[in-house]
DNA sequence: CAACATCTGTTTGTATACGAGCAATCTCGG
DNA sequence: CCGAGATTGCTCGTATACAAACAGATGTTG
């Protein structure tokens, strides 16, 4: 199973999915840095999951914003520092920390929705509305 | 400009473009880091750039493999510590230093050549071929 | 040629991202 | 009720990723 030099002629990085993808990502969070201030786009996620389901386990937020344990422990760390969440215990199950958001937390993600739609926008811009949905679905399916 | 409930009505970060790619991204990430012995997709980025072009200045090879100047001194850093490139001043420019792929690194790069494009199919094996091929041009318009 | 701007590489600080290993807790089968 | 296995959250170590500030080298321009 060796590497033909065919394979190696074949090979341009700029065309491959993975780098790309890495770009693409990269771009995205700079747009998305731009138009909303003071939140980044992990640190967003974890609001809306927390606005659309209510007090969630540390874990199962993490889950739910595809974050591990331990990077989940420190994007709610940082947003305990900005007092936009708070955790508690759970009194039924102690091993799980329950995190919610603050009334703070609810405004700032509120004001913080059309930028994240904005960069949604700007995101795909490149595209045109028939490329963008067609990618957004092709996308969909990749995760 | 306020944000009317409609709009957080119609917010599912499960349907985000930018949700999306980091989550493709991370996938990717994983694919290539099972199929790839020894490298990360950036470490192998910047050893098939240098396999492409030969020497390059630091900063351009970050350039070359989207990476700020910060990051590749890093990912230089540690191809160096795995004897996989070395660097050296340019002559003709003090401001400079090359980095050049060494034979280890060369050979390394080669046999890590057919992982990396196996990653590429396995990241976008829940796409047929035809669907796969819409999705790679729509990427590459979008960085 | 001297002032100025630009470019290169470095450092520091912050923020994901994940593997691995750990202790506390819970669940479930026997 | 008890012990095996699973889950939760934590810690450590490693690896991107980028902003900002910096010094040194190079270029450009009046």
């Amino acid at each position: 199973m060796s590497t033909k030099p065919t394979d190696i002629d074949a090979y341009r990085l700029s065309e491959q999915a993975g780098f790309n993808l890495r770009r693409a990502n990269q771009r995205h969070v700079a747009i998305f840095s731009r138009l909303v201030e003071g939140l980044t786009p992990t640190q967003f996620a974890a609001l809306a999951r927390l606005y659309e389901f209510g007090a969630l386990s540390q874990n199962r937020l993490g889950r739910l914003t595809a974050m591990d344990s331990a990077t989940i422990k420190g994007v709610v760390e940082r947003l305990k520092a900005k007092d936009l969440v708070s955790s508690r215990a759970d009194l039924s199950d102690q091993r799980l920390r329950l995190v919610e958001l603050s009334d703070k937390g609810r405004e700032v993600f509120e004001r913080a929705l059309g930028g994240a739609l904005d960069a949604r926008v700007e995101t795909l811009s490149p595209l045109t509305e028939e490329e963008a949905r067609a990618f957004e679905a092709l996308l969909a399916k990749l995760v």
